[in-house]
DNA sequence: GCCGTCACG
DNA sequence: GACGTACGTGACGGCG
């Protein structure tokens, strides 16, 4: 970056436009709405704000292009609503209604737009848009250079004089002194005394009652200043005037400190280095396509002209040429960060750039008790650094390294930045609203930063991009990544950290190995995104992944840090009785078989049954062992033999015993007494979410003895647990996937939908209906979720084949609209290769059209079973998103614990159930919402207790 | 590291 | 006519 030329000569004085960013929003939206009807994607996402704010920064960079002497340009943006004024002021802006519902959306797009158009994006926390401009345009002035301020805004008009003009860009009409005057009956130097005098009604500020912009003008130019006025405010003729003045005095002063700018905000990036750039083709078309811009995207195209890609090619700060989106590396430059100011200078690029791929390593993959070792960071694709703060000396490094001992400081630890240091200048990067913050599973970030008080947004994650677009047709970790879109295979762990017993932790891999591997992620991150998020677009994924994927991070990152309150004491009585009982049992199966074995063993177990004692119904697996599944065992306990009943006794507390109390008690978490499970975003390909460390999704329920395990996760004294779970949401959704009128009506008037299904099928009345009925109904409309079979269903239910195949008969008669919808979605599966939920997840199925039948059929199943499971999934996902939102509007302090699918958990005070309840309740059941009108009504039952036995 | 088993929705 | 089956997960112990 070169500094401008600001010598003397106005007509070589370089400029700088500075964009009202919000300010323009506003005016956008509202001259939209008035105009034609609002616009908005394919997707329903609204974009009449986005297109006009694109359209106004396009003609300004082609202004700037043809004006030689634009060198700097920056749009600068509102935070929060929060600032210094509410402060001074409470009732600042206090009566503004919060933007219109179709707006919202429109926040970070308009950012994403800025950012398209290679322009600096700029906001500060408790600053307004306005005080930012003022602070810039001073710096400006001091440099010699002459400010546009491209705004219509009349608080901004204070700043109007000598080298700074405004621009109105809906007329296109540049403000100068004239103007002002004409406004506020004052020169741009008594703007401030005239408003503090008149107030303004849209920002809430007093003023002085009574007083308005004529008369407050007529004043000023009297007196000269607010202070002479208020001084000989006993000299104004007028006694009403006189008296208001006398006895608002202070009013019109708090007044004056609300509306005049701030000059000296401490911003990050330097008024010098926000330079004109032009925009990458690449990146600026990819983001007008996904908005469906088509008449802009074609003048942007043509400004770009034929061989633009030459030009950006040319540019001496730009990334490398790209082949199909895949930037086209020949070789990498990975540095080590030690000093402060090299740090510094990467953050001041990722703040001119807009974008910062950031990867960070710890002590261990579970992220709640992982701490931090060090951050990389990409912004060029190639270019990548790598800031060690927790890296410790290996103690058994070998006796040959004399160098490494020689140069060890006093502690021995290696050379690195103090992560205090390192932590408070990342702080404003990470938390940067104008920075996009890119990672590969950035929610693992997110926790690991928390911890370091940074809450790292707004975020990208390629994992998730991935995810969005190919579920189902492989994983979406990393190294599966580079390797099929970039063709490189990434340093691997193991190479840097070892394997098995001799395996070392982050912390102890030398700096310059550590630097290799983790700077390459970063970079590898960085260069992924830019092929998937272009590929999103293809793909009809973005709705998907900015409506449910990407918002839900946050979210879940939260629930995974509040984690669960656990009753350890009860796990451990439970684990002694159930080790007890299971001792007795083995005694027992032991005797009964006559001889010692290990009862855990199938192997030894098939032989014990089916070779020794020589009981029928021995089955053979796929390995050529005996089954010994529950229904193997089932079936040899009814028929008397009692081993087969101890055995099935004794895996029951087994399992319980080992998967359960056992493993829970060792996940406590020594910091927080609670257990925090990790939430899996990209690992079930219907768009479920999976828990894991520990599975929380897999607790018993279905037995008694397993529900005892439910009673140990509890709430904090004064708390409640509440559990509400959508009820039958399945088959809810296949009623409306499918239309069926008769299912429909039976929810509708909150029928018990197995025994309707009964009475229907077996054509009985649904009082005094045999139990098995309806039993076989109920195992028939989950058969009918999962992809029907008669084998299926046949072992389901311990009848024939044939009878089973009898009662799907049976139910296609009934309901052929449910048929149909099968043999829709598996030729549509058949055709495409994939399958979608109600709101467009893709699910890909890649055996659909496999030669080996078994595996077709199995595709097809899935593909059935896919759409339900997966909108299911996509609802509660919604639900989700809005839900921390929504408890916050209404002050309740409850926090989200657990997902289990069709089920969500809930920590909160005692004294706000019954308003959490009915909040949770309303966001559930209206999560579809306003995206799709279901034609069921979704319902929610939920429960409340001081554990989650009691609640669920 | 795979397999069988079994916990959940 | 044979294939080998209900859909989606994760954790455990046994076994090689």
């Amino acid at each position: 970056m070169t500094e401008p030329d600001v010598t003397g000569d106005p007509d070589q004085k370089h400029r700088i436009y500075l964009v009202d960013g919000s300010g323009y929003i506003f005016r956008a939206y509202f001259a939209m709405i008035r105009g034609r009807r609002p616009m908005s994607r394919s997707d329903g996402t609204p974009t009449g704000a986005v297109l006009g704010f694109s359209n106004m920064l396009f003609k300004l960079i082609q202004d700037t292009q043809a004006d030689g002497r634009v060198s700097h340009l920056a749009v600068i943006f509102d935070t929060s609503r929060k600032t210094f004024r509410s402060e001074i002021y409470p009732e600042y802006k206090a009566n503004r209604d919060a933007p219109p519902e179709d707006l919202i959306p429109q926040f970070p797009l308009v950012r994403e737009a800025t950012r398209a158009f290679n322009v600096p994006a700029i906001e500060k926390e408790g600053f307004e848009a306005d005080d930012i401009i003022a602070t810039y345009a001073a710096q400006a002035r001091a440099k010699g250079m002459e400010c546009v301020i491209v705004s219509s805004d009349k608080d901004l008009m204070q700043l109007v004089g000598g080298d700074v003009t405004m621009l109105d860009p809906m007329k296109n009409k540049e403000i100068g002194v004239a103007e002002v005057e004409e406004k506020f009956g004052v020169g741009p130097d008594r703007v401030i005394d005239v408003q503090s005098l008149a107030g303004d009604s849209v920002d809430n500020i007093p003023g002085v009652p009574g007083i308005g912009i004529k008369t407050a003008a007529l004043l000023i130019n009297e007196f000269g200043d607010l202070d002479s006025l208020l001084e000989r405010a006993e000299e104004i003729p007028q006694k009403g005037r006189r008296e208001k003045l006398i006895e608002n005095a202070d009013l019109a002063r708090v007044s004056r400190d609300l509306v005049t700018l701030k000059t000296d905000v401490n911003l990050d990036i330097d008024v010098m280095d926000l330079t004109v750039e032009m925009p990458k083709p690449a990146d600026l078309i990819a983001f007008l396509k996904e908005n469906e811009f088509k008449q802009l995207t074609g003048r942007v195209m043509e400004f770009f002209g034929e061989g633009f890609r030459d030009e950006v090619a040319a540019l001496p700060d730009d990334d490398p040429p790209e082949e199909n989106g895949v930037p086209q590396v020949d070789e990498v430059h990975y540095t080590t960060i030690l000093d402060m100011d090299a740090l510094k200078s990467w953050i001041r690029e990722a703040e001119r750039v807009g974008h910062v791929a950031v990867d960070t390593e710890t002590t261990s993959l579970n992220a709640m008790q992982a701490s931090l070792v060090g951050v990389s960071l990409s912004i060029h694709p190639g270019s990548a650094c790598y800031i060690p703060v927790g890296h410790v000396s290996k103690k058994a490094q070998g006796g040959f390294d004399f160098d490494g001992a020689a140069e060890g400081q006093a502690d021995d630890m290696p050379r690195q930045l103090p992560k205090e240091d390192v932590i408070k200048a990342l702080k404003p990067l990470l938390e940067d609203p104008g920075v996009l913050k890119i990672g590969q599973n950035i929610k693992y970030d997110q926790v690991i930063l928390a911890q370091e008080g940074i809450t790292v947004a707004p975020i990208d994650d390629t994992m998730l991009l991935s995810y969005c677009q190919d579920a189902g047709l492989h994983g979406h970790g990393m190294d599966e990544l580079a390797q099929l879109h970039l063709g490189v295979t990434p340093i691997s762990f193991k190479e840097v950290a070892g394997t098995g017993k001799s395996q070392i932790t982050f912390a102890e891999v030398p700096i310059d190995k550590a630097t290799e591997y983790a700077a390459e992620d970063a970079d590898i991150t960085l260069r992924l995104h830019n092929h998937l998020k272009r590929q999103l677009v293809k793909a009809k994924a973005v709705s998907l992944y900015e409506t449910i994927e990407r918002p839900l991070v946050p979210v879940i990152a939260q629930m995974e840090q509040e984690g669960v309150r656990v009753d350890a004491k009860l796990l451990s009585h439970l684990s002694s009785d159930f080790g007890a009982r299971m001792e007795d049992l083995v005694k027992e199966i032991h005797n009964l078989a006559g001889e010692e074995f290990n009862v855990g063993s199938p192997k030894q177990l098939g032989e014990i049954l089916f070779d020794k004692m020589g009981l029928s119904g021995a089955k053979k697996g796929k390995t050529g062992a005996y089954t010994t599944d529950v229904n193997v065992l089932e079936g040899l306990a009814a028929d008397g033999v009692e081993l087969a009943q101890k055995v099935l006794d004794w895996r029951q507390l087994s399992k319980l015993k080992s998967t359960y109390t056992d493993a829970l008690q060792g996940q406590i978490n020594p910091r927080t007494g609670r257990i925090h499970t990790s939430f899996a975003l990209a690992a079930a390909s219907t768009g479920r979410l999976a828990s894991s460390e520990p599975n929380v999704q897999n607790i018993p329920v279905r037995t008694e003895e397993g529900r005892k395990l439910r009673e140990a996760f509890v709430a904090e004294p004064g708390n409640k647990l509440i559990s509400a779970d959508y009820s039958q949401i399945e088959l809810r959704l296949l009623a409306h996937i499918a239309d069926i009128q008769s299912l429909k009506e039976a929810f509708e008037q909150g029928l018990d939908i197995h025994a309707k299904t009964a009475s229907q099928v077996f054509n009985t009345p649904i009082e005094g209906m045999d139990p098995m009925m309806r039993r076989s109904a109920k195992a028939i409309n989950f058969g009918i979720i999962y992809g029907i079979s008669a084998f299926g269903l046949a072992r389901q239910l311990g009848v024939s084949r044939t009878e089973a195949q009898g009662y799907i008969d049976q139910y296609f008669i009934q309901y052929p609209g449910i048929r149909d919808y099968m043999e829709k979605t598996k030729s549509f599966c058949h055709e495409h290769g994939y399958v979608q939920t109600l709101f467009g997840r893709k699910v890909h199925l890649p055996g659909i059209n496999d030669k080996n039948g078994a595996r077709r059929s199995f595709s097809e199943r899935a593909a059935i079973n896919a759409p339900i499971q997966g909108s299911a999934a996509d609802i509660i996902k919604r639900a989700m998103i809005r839900l921390p939102d929504a408890l916050n509007e209404e002050k309740l302090s409850a926090r989200m614990l657990l997902q289990v699918h069709d089920e969500l958990i809930f920590e909160v005070p005692a004294d706000e159930v019954e308003k959490t309840v009915a909040v949770v309740k309303s966001v559930m059941e209206g999560a579809a919402l306003p995206a799709l009108e279901l034609s069921v009504p979704l319902t929610v039952d939920a429960g409340i207790g001081d554990n989650w036995g009691e609640a669920h």
